[in-house]
DNA sequence: TCAGCAGATGACTCGGTAGTCACATTCCGA
DNA sequence: TCGGAATGTGACTACCGAGTCATCTGCTGA
């Protein structure tokens, strides 16, 4: 969605792009509140403060349509998470390790920043990814190859210079990907708990999915060390972390 | 739920009991393929060939009665799956990562004996841990950890006997039942896709995810000797795959 | 000042379903 | 064989929310 404030613009039309923005705002303030489905259209519009039917002139699909705009807005942001991450490969001291774990911590803070677009995403997107509705299914496969795509040759240029395993990239791509999103859903989910059920205890390792350095840590040594305890017999075969 | 053929119980009863699993299947399987919320008590009890009043005389909380006891028949199983897997850590030729290498077969055959409960589990289970009422957020939370508890133990052994590295077990375990819960529903995913639009091309990762001993090798490589690539330096200090 | 128009509005329509309940049917023991 | 208990049934009710559209509002340029 393009800037509200782009001066290339009318009046007029950033008039509207700013009031689209508000009502995508109310939108999302509904669907990590209540979900989807049982968001509905009159409370966005009340919540925006707009009439129902002014929601159907700014976004002609209505409530489905303010969803995509949702994950239009969310997607964008990953991928270039994810390009700046891990651009610069040429550099002398780039480590591929390094930029994973740094792609870790800054998911964490963007998950901090967006709360409620992660929720939407990690609820709404899982869901529809399973839609009998072709078009849908197919708009998150693209949406999810483009992350791959964003990360593969990364992955490419550290098998061939030996960083890492020759496995296949885009595997490798996947399963990197994966395993961010599960830690970054696991900490939304126990989040979500602790606001509905301020009794709940303290799971054991907590500690680890508050803390995005401690969390990153983990997940890079397992990643990249393996869970094989070869160090007893060969301790210097170990790298050590970032 | 108990078997409808068990002998102590009277005619009436075990009638009921047969009568309760036919209305479950009927339900499992339009959940599988509409989703829940697109589902209908009337074509439930179409499918089942009874009246819509009478599957409330058999669940009293109507639809939802349903998907539960359906959550209940999936977790029952997976977590004598995860028992029934890492048993025997006493024998003397017992490796936890053979056992690893195991479940992750095991959760291939029963994906393809269950895709029905699988698809049900992925979707809604899902959905429902982020709800807003704490009685569901809780008992997904509960099953969750049973099966973190029925892991914890062999991973609690595999590091006091130093087969594996000296991480948290809890996350441990957690983290190992995630990626193959992952796994499996990548191959869930893309097997749906497929049956949607037959024109899908192949992803290149494709064969990786539907031969079970391909994605077990994989998986285990990749999480027990990571991904770090340390044999040119140091070829001795990797295990072979089981 | 005013005509005309872009845009806002919310009461209304319409389609759809969860859950109910008065009645029908079947079962079973006397 | 019969009567009443248990069980099945589906038409019906009550509710809900998406999307529409006739109407209103306020802005702009002549």
């Amino acid at each position: 969605m393009p800037d509200s404030s782009d001066t290339t613009l009318s009046r007029r039309e950033r008039e509207q792009r700013r009031r689209q923005r508000i009502m995508l705002q109310a939108a999302q303030s509904v669907f990590a509140e209540k979900g989807y489905e049982q968001a509905t259209l009159g409370e966005i519009a009340e919540r925006a403060e707009f009439g129902k039917g002014t929601l159907y002139n700014y976004f002609e699909d209505g409530k489905e349509g303010l969803l995509f705009a949702t994950f239009a807005e969310v997607y964008d942001d990953l991928d270039e998470m994810i390009c700046s991450t891990f651009e610069g490969a040429e550099t002398a001291d780039y480590s591929f390790r390094a930029a994973f774990h740094e792609l870790v911590v800054r998911s964490f803070a963007y998950y901090e920043e967006r709360e409620d677009l992660f929720l939407i995403l990690i609820r709404e997107a899982h869901q529809l990814c399973f839609s009998n509705d072709v078009e849908k299914a197919a708009y998150f496969q693209e949406q999810q190859q483009r992350m791959i795509d964003a990360l593969t040759p990364a992955v490419e240029t550290a098998v061939d210079e030996g960083r890492i395993a020759p496995l296949p990239p885009q595997s490798v791509a996947h399963m990197l990907l994966e395993v961010v999103h599960d830690l970054i859903e696991h900490r939304c989910l126990t989040e979500h708990r602790d606001e509905n059920d301020a009794t709940c205890v303290c799971q054991s390792d907590a500690p680890l999915l508050h803390d995005p350095e401690a969390a990153a840590d983990f997940l890079t040594a397992l990643l990249f060390d393996g869970l094989e305890n070869d160090s007893p017999e060969d301790g210097a075969s170990r790298s050590p972390t970032p």
